[in-house]
DNA sequence: ATCTATTGATAATG
DNA sequence: TCATTATCAATAGAT
């Protein structure tokens, strides 16, 4: 149909190629879309472009995915199923990995333990013996952290105390001499700075 | 096109209708063959009969999926990744399960303790605590029962001694009868018999 | 895009 | 369903 025959094969000139390629996706497309109402059957087209444009159409009565869903049911093929299938083996893995743990952390706080033999009991056993050594060790270290916190701020405290004490000595030195009628006032807060000490900040978090 | 020209709406008269769709339907495919070849154009049409009779076409040089999983990136329509997302979330979910439940395990174990706080460690140390005990009292009850069993073993044992000595004397009773001319030999076994006792069957396994 | 000669598709019919 | 064919529709090539 045209003002001439042409043969069924790939066009060569790029730019007929085109201009054909879109009078036939049109005359495709109204096709589809006049069997669609000729004959209510549901149909769904797409195109691409060999520059790769889009163009589609689907029957007014459905939607693709709907079509789609037919497609696999009544085909047997699979179209997407094959991606589905490889996340569903993933959650069947992790669900049965899921399950060990589950059944292993039972028989970790005594539960179900009916279901072992008593052979199976003795690693248990010692699984909970070495946690329990654990974390008593971990308790017992941290204990020591306190302990020794304490220590510090002992010794914190009687070295402020000892400061405060020359402190009040040099405030009374200081009195005593405006008193006497000195009148260099900028000695004593000097002294004191020097008598500052650093904080001790000891950290009992330190292992978080 | 035709010996007259026809209304682009619903064929009433049902046979006409599904000659027109046949007819239609193998125009429309073989348009898309032909755009396929002229155009180098990547085609999928599918086809749904009013009677439900399904019909393709899909350029030779793509399939059906690929035609579609181009579809979704160019139009960014969900066709399948909304099953897809929901799948991926369940996956998601059961990951941080497992992950809850491993740090768990690694904690009971002992393990990785450096991670919790001071105060985190003492609900583990019960659960352990328990868990232990739990172990000990089933090992108790599993020695008890060895122990029971030993016992019913010794009595039966002391049982069969018996009934072993009965049976000595009653054959040394025959032999002597024998001696003394005594014919009839069917008494002796049948007092044996009569002493039998039943074998006792202790299941050490009982409570799996 | 638009035009139109020509081929192709198909409605009606057998 | 299959074949025929008159008629309309699609479109190839030109503008």
């Amino acid at each position: 149909m045209g003002r001439g025959k042409i043969e069924i094969k790939r066009i060569e000139n790029s730019t007929n190629r085109q201009v054909t390629f879109s009078k036939r996706r049109n005359g495709i497309i109204k096709k589809a879309r006049e069997i669609s109402i000729l004959c209510e059957a549901q149909v769904s087209v797409v195109i691409f472009s060999s520059s790769g444009k889009m163009s589609e159409y689907c029957s007014p009565s459905t939607t693709l995915p709907k079509i789609l869903e037919r497609y696999q049911t009544n085909s047997g093929e699979k179209l997407w199923d094959a991606k589905h299938e490889s996340l569903s083996v993933e959650i069947e893995r992790m669900k049965k990995e899921n399950d060990n743990m589950q059944i292993e952390l039972r028989h970790l706080k005594g539960e179900d333990l009916n279901s072992l033999y008593p052979k199976e009991l003795i690693p248990i056993e010692e699984a909970l013996q070495i946690g329990l050594t654990s974390i008593r060790e971990k308790q017992m270290e941290i204990w020591k952290m306190h302990k020794k916190n304490e220590k510090l701020l002992e010794e914190e405290n009687k070295q402020l105390t000892y400061m405060l004490h020359h402190y009040q000595l040099a405030m009374d030195g200081s009195v005593r001499e405006l008193e006497l009628g000195y009148k260099d006032k900028e000695f004593a807060p000097q002294m004191t700075m020097a008598f500052r000490v650093q904080p001790i900040q000891p950290n009992l978090h330190e292992s978080k």
